[in-house]
DNA sequence: TGAGATGGTTCATATATTGAACCATTGCTT
DNA sequence: AAGCAATGGTTCAATATATGAACCATCTCA
């Protein structure tokens, strides 16, 4: 592996904890040497893109990504388009619906609007969706080639809670379905107690950006309830989809080759 | 220069290219060999920092800063603070503000809340903003401690327009009055016929965290004008720095040596 | 005050980076 | 249609660069 994919990972560990976070820490966290750790940070922070605080000397997200993405934002405005759909089936359902997007092989949640409801779901912001073992996963899974749920099937499935799918068959099996039904369905997957309806949202190309998904208590969850809430979510992915992509979509173009899910 | 930054050094001039680019194109914008540049851009998609599209085989700013951005506002909402206050100034003054972040040793604008008359001024978001040529960088300059301007006066000061601060004499003496004011004035040092006001939004440690600035067309802005859009500024500056910092300050830290700015 | 953390640094060694030259493809000109 | 010029992409020997074990300096806490 070059360096620079170390130092983005070293980055993207950094980005995981969720907190400011020492020196040695984070190279153990990335397996690296402490020296090699503190030169990544270094020259990471000439850029802006870690602090180091001044009184404890612990590291932690910079800024420039801020202005980063807000240049991609302003070009290829996701966001911006995305989140009204978000707070319109956070409000039709009830439940905290959040947004991911697919990005570096990886499925992760950009955005949440929470639930009204004083017992509801959180989910932070930055939290990577596994596709084996999520709602949202799953949704953007089955709506990509063959070949993607077929290299995710046959990875590693850690569990999470007892009722995460850990067999490729299983999961094949939920890709099926969620084909079929147009959404998918993740009942405690990742943690016990939560139950989960997702979309994925299309692109032009061969795999969708991201997924938008509802998030809800199992407990006041019936069968009834969650398909509703797949229906709703499967309606505003395909809303996003028109919004970003139906009208002006002269040479907003659509990358390749990102290194496939799994 | 360690790859890293080299690599960084890239995404960054990728930024600021306001359109995707050829891959022989940005190995000349950063001086680079065309393997070298290539394998940078390889790995900096394979993380989701660049896009390569499919069609062009152009390459463009990826969407994996918009989720390192969104944790880092989710954990120090710089913006989500500012904005209102960005907003509340805009329509106060009529006139377009933009605010703007020190990252990286540069200042740069990451908000901008447009004016709502047909005849304004445009920035767009991204902008680099040098300490000699705008009143957001005098701003800045002025709020930091004095090693900070004499860096910035003793660099090269590139004349954008004929009223460009170019000698460090001028620029010093441009310090002093932003300090007695509380805010700074920039009269077409960027653009011709743009004149900025700006105050520095000041943070606990030694240097501001960034600026909020009022753009005017120079035609309507006399000297009474800009002296209440730099007095309204200033007590935006002040609001943001109170929201942020003022009540749960409770270790949110402030970075240290940051490369100074110049 | 001394043992155990932690942040930070050094420098010989090992490894990853580099770039000139190369190929392949596309688009333009004659 | 042939030829030219530009562009994206690749190779591999030369070399600059990254690495990490061992080190020092602080700090904390008993």
């Amino acid at each position: 592996m070059g360096t620079i994919s170390k130092a983005l990972t070293l980055l993207d560990t950094l980005s995981l904890m969720d907190r400011d976070v020492g020196l040695t820490e984070i190279a153990a966290a990335c397996g690296l040497d402490k020296a090699t750790a503190r030169r990544f940070l270094v020259e990471l922070e000439r850029h802006g893109f870690v602090e180091q605080l001044a009184e404890s000397r612990k590291y932690r997200l910079g800024s420039a990504p801020v202005r980063l993405g807000r240049i991609r934002e302003a070009r290829f405005p996701f966001l911006k388009t995305a989140i009204p759909f978000v707070r319109q089936l956070m409000e039709e359902s009830g439940e905290t619906v959040h947004l991911s997007e697919f990005s570096g092989g990886r499925l992760s949640t950009v955005h949440v609007e929470d639930s009204t409801k004083a017992h509801r779901v959180f989910i932070a912001v930055g939290t990577l969706l596994p596709f084996h073992a999520t709602a949202s996963g799953l949704a953007f899974i089955a709506a990509c080639p063959d070949k993607d749920v077929e290299r995710a099937a046959i990875g590693p499935m850690p569990a999470f809670t007892d009722h995460t799918t850990t067999d490729g068959a299983a999961f094949r099996q939920a890709v099926v379905q969620t084909r079929i039904d147009g959404y998918s369905v993740n009942r405690q997957g990742m943690e016990a107690g939560v139950i989960s309806a997702s979309a994925a949202i299309a692109a032009p190309g061969s795999r969708p950006i991201g997924c938008i998904t509802v998030a809800a208590p199992l407990v006041r969850t019936d069968v009834a309830t969650i398909r509703r809430h797949g229906l709703s979510a499967a309606a505003a992915a395909s809303r996003i989809s028109e919004a970003f992509f139906g009208v002006d979509h002269k040479e907003q173009g659509t990358p390749q080759r990102g290194r496939g899910p799994g």
